[in-house]
Formats: C-alpha cells, structure tokens, sequence
DNA sequence: GATTTTACTTACTAATTAGTAAGTTTGTCA
DNA sequence: TGACAAACTTACTAATTAGTAAGTAAAATC
C-alpha cells in the first residue's frame, strides 16, 4: 500500500487544476494517475466515473464559494472591494499558469458533457451571478456604483467578460486580462 | 466514386459547425465522415490532418471577416450600426442551435491543440479585436459613443463578454446573451 | 492475534481516436 | 482510345480512452 496522503483530496486538487486547463475533454484518468505515481484504477477506486469526478469538483467549488461569501471577512465588505475579491479570484487563476474559470471551460464543451455535470455547472453560474446582482445593488443603493441597466444584466456583463477575458489572455497574454478588469471597473464605480 | 458536391467546402462547414457545438477535441473525423455518408479517410483524403483541417476553418473564417468588414455594406455604415452588425454575428450563432464563438471554444482547449492552430486562433483574435477598437474610436470620435478608458480595453471588455456570454447562454438560456448585448449598448451609447 | 476495511495493483476489455497504404471507380483530356 | 488524376473505399495500425474484476498488502478494529 504506497498510498498517497489524503488521495481523494489530491485527486480533487489536480482534476480541479486540469478542468482549469484542459478541459474536460482535454484531460484522463491516465494524467491523474501519473501525475501521483499510482495506476488509473486507483482513481477508480475514489471515483467511479470521470461525471463522479468532475461533479465531486464543481461541488466543492460551490461549498467553497458559499463559505466565502458567507465569511465576515467578505460579506463585511464594502461594495467596491467586494467587487475587487471577486475580480482577484480570476487574478489568481490567471497568475496560476493561465487557467480559466470553470464555468466558462465547461460550458464550451456543454453539448459533450454528462448531464448531471450539466446541471453543476448551472447551479456554480447561477450563485455566482445571483452573489454579484447583490453585490451590485447594494453598492449602486449606497452611491459607490453607477450605472445603467438592471444588476442582473450588469453582473452578466460582468461575469461573462471576466471569463471570455481569461480565455482571451491565453493567445493574447494576461494583460489582456488586467484591461478587461480595470475597464469593467471604470464602468461601475461612482466618479 | 460517389462524391459529394463540392466536398471541399461542405467539410469546412461541418468542421466549423462543430468546432461552434463541442470544441476541438469534442469532434472526431467519424462525426464528419458520418454526417456526409462518406468513409474516415475520405476526411483524410481533403485535410491530411486534424490541425489542417482546423486551420483551413479559421482561415476562412478570417478571409470572410476581412471580406464583411472591407464592404461598403459595412465600411460605410454609421459606429452604432458597425456595432449592431457585430453584435448580430453572435446573435446568430446563439439561434443557430446554441453554438459558440470560435476564439472562445478554442482558447478553453488552448493548451491542448497544436502550434499551428493557435497562431491562426490569436491572429482571428487580434483582428476583431482592431477593428473593434477602431470602430470604438471612430464613434468616439463622432460622438456616437460615450465611454471611459482607452478604445482598446472597451473593446476587449466587449469582445470578452461576448465570448463569454454566447457560453453562458448555453446553462442560462438565449436570454443572458441578450441581456449582455444590451447591456453592452447601454453602457457605450451616447445618452 | 484474527478479521475486516481501505487503498491500492495487475490485468483486462471494448470503444474510439487520428492517421496510413493500397486499391477502385469515375471523369477529363490529349 | 489510353493515360492520368480526382475522389473516393477497404482494410489496416498503434495509441488512448473510460471503465471493470479480481487479487494483495497494510492499517484499523475487535
């Protein structure tokens, strides 16, 4: 028994960073397995199926992004700098080797995947958006944001160009990234 | 030898068809070979390989942007209107059974398919990109349009959101595509 | 100390993948 | 009429895919 500490964890972390990456038709159980010295059967064995797998990941991600934006540390926040965490979490992404939002990975390949992994995916895009209409209203209510159009339509315009802009950074560089944020943010703060 | 009209050219359609529908490694010479009634290698016999057949689609796809956007149909249009004309592009793909932008599916993959193919990827990039900003920079300039920031970083917002929400219409539905159009419009009219 | 459970490995399968080589049929042109 | 090229088919290969079944070694539990 080698065994790796902690496997099902581990397997999350990589499956979750070569979502980001690759895919889900971009990656196998075979990239898992090598990348932790152990034989495909083994991720098997933590997860039946590569649907299992990557549900156990979007579900993570979920519980994750509930636990933060129910932290005081950010629901404490004020409007504008809640919209600065939120812009820092794809920061992070894109420092971290050039990888895309979830979402916006699993919604190009939406016609090839599982449909149970389908309805994850919904569910991680519909709080994400609902989290930021919020945020967007609150902070319009309070004067720290301006702008036309609902919260609704402004957090979709939001979020979809953060995730279009990730992607667009990998032929065009992370700066390309950096112009997407500081001009959405022109767009929203009070003058 | 039965032959199908004009091969060339109705291969390119599919493969760009699917490339819109399930990304590159989400389609498979089988998907074409069986939706024309003909053999793998009659594929092979007009594009030897994946990436060439790739390539072809995105150059032709680029030949044919340059094409719209050198009419006069187009040239001599008014800002608001160049910017409607664009808009629609991707209103159409949405109604044509959901399909994406070719940029945003393959950036997703992008570490995943060959050299050659991202050059053409970053080069079909750049040039919407340009004559986005130009097209910003000309209403501007006329005072068509109204915004903050350079023309460059509205229209990457612009494009990226695009991008992103032609994939998220895919888990929302039709209607968050709309709402982000709109929103893009409201936030760079001149009121 | 014996038994059971956990976390694997070994050894597979059946399907699908891109790609190739060698033929075959049809149309064109000298 | 004969040569040749275009547009295929037949028949493959080698690699990779997700997934399974049966066995094994170590750790935990009784």
């Amino acid at each position: 028994m080698v065994k790796i500490e902690n496997s099902k964890r581990t397997i999350l972390n990589l499956a979750e960073s070569l979502l980001q990456d690759r895919g889900f038709n971009g990656f196998s159980y075979a990239d898992i397995a090598s990348a932790l010295n152990v034989k495909n059967a083994a991720i098997h064995y933590h997860f039946p199926s590569k649907e299992a797998l990557a549900i156990a990941v979007i579900q993570r991600y979920r519980e994750r992004f509930k636990l933060w934006i129910n932290n005081a540390r950010i629901k404490d926040l004020a409007p504008q700098e809640k919209l600065n965490w939120f812009f820092k979490i794809y920061e992070d992404f894109r420092v971290n080797n050039g990888k895309v939002c979830l979402v916006g990975a699993l919604e190009v390949e939406f016609n090839t995947i599982p449909d149970g992994l389908k309805k994850e995916v919904e569910s991680l895009n519909r709080e994400t958006l609902a989290w930021l209409e919020v945020t967007l209203a609150e902070g319009k209510k309070h004067g720290a944001f301006q702008f036309n159009g609902t919260p609704a339509s402004k957090a979709a315009l939001i979020y979809s160009s953060v995730q279009g802009s990730l992607q667009m950074a990998r032929a065009l560089g992370a700066k390309k990234f950096r112009e997407v944020v500081e001009q959405n943010k022109m767009d929203v703060l009070a003058a």
